[in-house]
Parts: structure tokens; C-alpha cells; sequence
RNA sequence: CGGGGCGUAGCUUAGCCUGGUAGAGCGUCUGGUUUGGGACCAGAAGGUCGCAGGUUCAAAUCCUGUCGCCCCGACCA
């Protein structure tokens, strides 16, 4: 159906709200695209739902085609079944509670959990579900999927759908009965979301990523490269290695690295007030960076641990995920000042310097401290450090292990070429999850042998409704998106300029029928106002072909072709224009 | 949750410091003139100045509290 934008809903701003802070953001909202609810809480206005149904198309797409099946979970969970999950802990804190008013206050339910939680993802809910509807080996592997509103009590809502409280999500659960099937599963996932997000018009490019609280043995993020991105990706131009930044290991540090010679004992000396890095380095102590330890405390499953660090690097915390801890924190001074001797800024792991070492679950050291010879450390006492200090001489290391973050330009460990890091928007996400939900929800098969075993997992999320904003992010000009293809809300826009003039309507609109008959969504800008404003709305919206229909192209005996990315204007003969907008629009999704 | 900032008409905002009639631009409505890149003229509607207390003869303005929003940090698709 050819929509009249007079009888469409458009509201397009010339000032943006203030609230809006990145480009997409504001163009969402000046194109008349979603309106704000609420911090995070968006409503999708015609337009902008139109594009947000295209992407869901093209998703559910791929994902039929790679052969997951489509289903529909509720998204109110009876709070039981996170409870009973692997990550009930972790995971309360960024879900929405759901009670029923009326049994509160009737009294009949004083429990302090809610009875429901609002759904910010499904493995809790598809295990079980799977768990008693598939029991052979016969019926593996599965992989069922659904496209579907989120809940997550974001920290910090932002940049408009990008971190939203309420937003549309696919999610994909793969279920198969070895190792090997679980892998292939992953890689067609991933092969269906390179496909997806091509087809969405976006350039993405996929990384290996931390597993986080979702648990599982690996996984990779797709990410769009942009300035507002939340993360960090890692990347060698040469070979292709690409990482987010809280995983990717650079080849700082040589295999064959020698540790330095002591050149003496070890030596205390007072440095009063001394609690940081940057005051060491400063005179008179003048100590590189480079050349001290940096000892972090941490709280793992309830007990605490150290990381030892290279003063000038920094921590990626979710290296830590390797040390097996379930749930871990910064240690406050509290739990440091007993155990350590000292306060933090003073500490150390100086054989016997720690006052109660029994205490500590393990010392463990990013492989770059072997870098430092003959540095400095705390001395577990305040205001006193220890210079002379040798990795192997002095320091009870339990392990060691790559803990430090990435800095730009440090080789790669494969081609020894600097790497680079940009920023990204992460905007899908596949997991390779193992049996860790299989195991806690018992979700079990009989194999050939009449053996029991647990199903391999993985999940697999796209953001739908932040893949719409990225693709905004990445496809727009001074002047307003410029959609792809494939997600425009529509793809031809017929600006009528004299929508009085019976002939040049009629025009206006056989060209808009020979557009929607070749296959195009077509929308016709029959308002009866100035040009202008017209041209600039019609930048705004960024629809893709535009046809423009004046008494003066119609003087000539001519109407206007314009592609919102380019700058020429096709004048086309009225006898050809037909037949030329056929043509455009059957070549359009390959351009 | 910590740090910073902002709440005045649908949108952008002035006024607040130094208390005294709430002002503009955009948008909207009416009439007219216009009509190929956000027109012009004339007129009009639209505000409990986030909310609640307090100080004061008098509060948008000062004080206290509260709510909401935005930005910076940790989490995530």
C-alpha cells in the first residue's frame, strides 16, 4: 500500500531535544522515528516501528534459514526458576520485579522475593522447557529462538535505544548432544548473524569476547565501529585478530623472557602519605611506572585473593573470570587491613611481609611483572615500600596468567604488528555456554549407548532495537539518516510539489505504483507545503530513492531521481520514468 | 550506587547571581500574500516556572527536602 504522507504520522523536529546527546539519538527523534516515555522506555512511533519490522524480518530470516525454530516465551517469570538457575545471585540485580498488588496487600504473600521478575533473558526459562520435552538423542539438536521485548534495570539508560530498560532482543538457545554439534551450532549462528547484519547495511566486524556472567567456554561479539560505541575493541590490520579489549592479550611480553639479575637485597625505605602509582613515580622517588608492582585485592566467592600488576598497566577484570570464581569484587579496607597488614597503597606480596598469608585464596601475577627487575612494591606496612624487589627472588606467585588490559599499539601475538583499538557498539553476541544450565536444570538426554548425558548449550542474542539505532549511527549525514536499503521504512519517496495540480498528482502517482509494483515501500509527500520543506524532510527521514514531481520538472517534460547518497539529480524523461523507476528499484538492494 | 549538571508553553531557551507584571524563536490555529531547499505580513491560543515545605509584605528567582532527566565511572544486546 502506497502511503500519503498527509495521512501518515511524521513528526519531524528542526531542533532536537536536549535530552538527546549522539547523533542517532537525535536524528531517531527529529525524524519522527520514537518518542521518549521514560528514562530507557521508548515508543516506537509508525515510521520508526516500520524500520524496527524490517530488521525483525530480515533476522527472523536468517535465523529460519540457519535452521533455529521460532517460538514465544512469556516474559514474567515466576521467580522460581532463577532462583533454581546458575546465576540467581548475579542476575536479581538487574532484573524488574513484578508483584501482584492485590495479594500484598491482602497480606497473603509477605515473602520479600517478588513473586514474578520481568524476563532480561531466557535460559532459565527455555532449559526447563527442553529439560522435559526432548529426553533422546534422536531430537538433537534444536535450536529455538524468539524475538521479543527484554527487561534489564540498566545502571545508566542512554543514547536512546542504545541502552535501554525495555528493548527488542532475538535470542537463541541451541541445544545438541556433543561437543562438536554445540560447535557447529556456534558457527552457524555466527554465519547467520555475518549475513544478518550485511543485510541490515551495517559493517560489523566480530570479535572475541569475555563470557561475563552468562558463563560458557567462548564467544564473540559483534561489533559496529563508532565513537559513542561502550567498548573497546583490540584489532591487528595484518592477520585479523580482533578482541574486546577486556579479553585480547597482546605479545608484550616474550616467551622466552629471562628474569633480571637482582643486584641486592631486598631494602624497605619510608615513604610517608605515598599511596599511589603516579607519587612514586614523581621525585624524589622517581620509580618508572614500569618498575613498580601493583597489588589489587579482590573478594572471590567470599574469599579474598590478589593480582599483581605492573604499575603501569591496567587491570581487565574479566581475566579474572579465568581464576574460577563464581562472583568477584574489589576488597574493601576492611577486609584488606587485617589480612595484608597494611592499607591499600601500601601493599605488597613480598614473602613474609603479609601478616596473614593463610587468609589469601591465591596470589596471582599478569605475566608482564616479570617484566620488572629490581622494583618496588609495598611493604604491607603504611607508609613504608620495599625497592630490590625480583619476581622469582622475592614474590610467592600461585600463578601466573594474563591479566593487564590491552594498550594500543603493543605488538600482536601473531604477527608482532602494533595493534589498534576502536570503538564499538556491541550489537549481537554468540556463546558457547557448555552444560552450565543443562547441569543446574538437569536437562538431560539418552545418548545411542542408552547413556545419560547433558545437553551442550549455547545462547545467542542480536539487539534488534539497538541494531536500528546503529545502523542510524553509521548511515547518516548533516542533513539526516540515510538508510539502507533493506531497513528503510520506505525505500521511495515521491515528493509531490504541486499536489493541487491535477496532472502533476497524477504523475506523482502512476510513478508511485510502478515503484510499489516493482517492489518497493512507498510513501508519497502529497502535503500541500512549500518545497523546502519538503527537500528537508525528506533528507531527515532518509529515504533511500527519491522522485520528485514539480510543475517545472513537468514543464520540461521531466521528473527528478535522487539516491540519498549521492548528490546528482536524474533529470528522466516522463515517457521513460516509468520504466526508470522499475529499474532503480530492482537494483536498489544491491547498491 | 558514587561524582557533575539541568528541570520555565509541544520543541529550543532568556529571566535566577542582585526577590516585585514570565519573555523570545520554532511549532500550532485564523486570514492574506507566496510556492524548486525549513517563506512573509497581520492576528490568536498555549505556562499551577517539576513537586512539597520554608524564609518574606512579596518567590521562577533565596533555603530545605523530594521526584524526574542528562552527562562521567562499573554491567550488558
Amino acid at each position: 500500500m502506497i502511503k500519503l504522507w498527509s495521512q501518515f504520522f511524521i513528526p519531524t523536529l528542526k531542533e532536537s531535544p536536549a535530552d538527546a546527546e549522539i547523533i542517532s539519538h537525535k536524528l531517531l527523534l527529529r525524524a519522527g522515528l520514537v518518542r521518549k516515555l521514560g528514562g530507557g522506555l521508548y515508543t516506537y512511533l509508525p515510521l520508526g516501528l516500520r524500520s524496527l519490522q524490517k530488521i525483525t524480518q530480515l533476522c527472523r530470516e536468517e535465523m529460519d534459514a540457519a535452521g533455529a525454530l521460532e517460538l514465544w516465551m512469556p516474559h514474567l517469570h515466576p521467580v522460581e526458576f532463577w532462583q533454581e538457575g546458575p546465576r540467581w545471585t548475579a542476575a536479581r540485580e538487574i532484573m524488574y520485579r513484578a508483584d501482584s498488588a492485590g495479594q500484598q496487600s491482602a497480606g497473603r504473600r509477605p515473602s520479600p522475593e517478588p513473586e514474578f521478575v520481568l524476563g532480561p533473558t531466557h535460559e532459565e526459562i527455555i532449559t526447563p522447557l527442553v529439560k522435559s520435552e526432548i529426553t533422546s538423542y534422536r531430537d538433537l539438536p534444536k535450536n529455538f529462538y524468539q524475538i521479543a521485548t527484554k527487561f534489564r534495570n540498566e545502571i545508566r539508560p542512554r543514547y536512546g535505544l542504545m541502552r535501554a530498560r525495555e528493548f527488542v532482543m532475538k535470542d537463541a538457545y541451541s541445544f545438541d548432544a556433543d561437543d562438536a554439534g554445540a560447535t557447529r551450532s556456534y558457527r552457524a549462528m555466527e554465519a547467520a548473524y555475518t549475513k544478518f547484519f550485511a543485510r541490515c547495511g551495517l559493517k560489523t566486524i566480530s570479535v572475541e569476547a569475555d563470557t561475563g556472567v552468562m558463563g560458557g567456554s567462548f564467544s564473540h561479539e559483534f561489533m559496529v565501529p563508532a565513537e559513542v560505541g561502550d567498548d573497546d575493541v583490540v584489532f591487528c590490520e595484518e592477520c585479523g585478530y580482533a578482541a574486546n579489549r577486556q579479553k585480547a592479550v597482546s605479545g608484550l611480553v616474550p616467551a622466552d623472557l629471562k628474569d633480571a639479575a637482582p643486584t641486592g637485597a631486598v631494602e624497605e625505605f619510608p615513604t610517608p602519605g605515598i599511596v599511589t602509582i603516579a607519587a612514586l613515580e614523581a621525585a624524589p622517588y622517581s620509580v618508572p611506572a614500569d618498575q613498580q608492582f601493583k597489588t589489587l585485592l579482590y573478594v572471590g566467592d567470599g574469599k579474598l585473593f590478589a593480582v599483581v600488576l605492573r604499575g603501569c598497566d591496567d587491570l581487565a577484570e574479566a581475566k579474572l573470570g579465568a581464576l574460577g570464581f563464581n562472583l568477584f569484587r574489589p576488597a574493601t579496607p576492611e577486609e584488606i587491613i587485617p589480612i595484608m597488614g597494611a592499607r591499600p597503597g601500601s601493599l605488597g606480596v613480598v614473602r613474609g611481609t603479609i601478616k596473614n598469608p593463610g587468609a589469601l585464596a591465591g596470589i596471582f601475577a599478569d605475566h608482564a611483572v616479570r617484566l620488572i627487575g629490581n622494583g618496588v612494591t609495598g611493604a604491607n606496612r603504611d607508609g613504608q615500600h620495599l625497592r630490590n624487589v625480583n619476581v622469582a627472588r622475592d614474590l610467592a606467585i600461585t600463578k601466573f596468567d594474563d591479566f593487564r588490559s590491552v594498550r594500543e599499539g603493543e605488538p600482536c601475538p601473531k604477527t608482532g604488528r602494533p595493534l589498534r583499538i576502536c570503538r564499538a557498539i556491541e550489537v549481537g553476541h554468540v556463546f558457547k555456554l557448555g552444560t552450565k544450565y543443562s547441569e543446574k536444570f538437569g536437562a538431560v538426554y539418552t545418548d545411542d549407548q542408552k547413556q545419560s548425558r547433558f545437553m551442550i548449550m549455547g545462547c545467542y542474542g542480536i539487539g534488534i532495537s539497538r541494531t536500528l539505532q546503529a545502523v542510524i549511527e553509521q548511515c547518516h549525514d548533516a542533513d539526516g539518516i540515510a538508510w539502507p536499503w533493506n531497513v528503510a521504512p520506505f525505500q521511495v519517496l515521491v515528493v509531490l510539489l504541486d499536489p493541487m495540480v491535477p496532472a502533476a498528482a497524477e504523475v506523482a502517482r502512476k510513478l508511485a505504483a510502478a515503484a510499489e509494483a516493482a517492489g518497493a515501500d512507498v510513501l508519497l509527500d502529497d502535503r500541500n507545503e512549500r518545497p523546502g520543506v519538503k527537500f528537508k524532510d525528506a533528507d531527515l527521514i532518509g529515504v533511500p530513492l527519491r522522485i520528485t514531481v514539480g510543475g517545472r520538472g513537468l514543464k520540461e517534460g521531466i521528473v527528478e531521481m535522487k539516491w540519498r547518497t549521492e548528490k546528482d539529480v536524474a533529470k528522466v524523461p516522463l515517457a521513460e520514468a516509468e520504466a526508470r523507476v522499475r529499474a532503480a528499484v530492482a537494483g536498489a538492494p544491491a547498491r
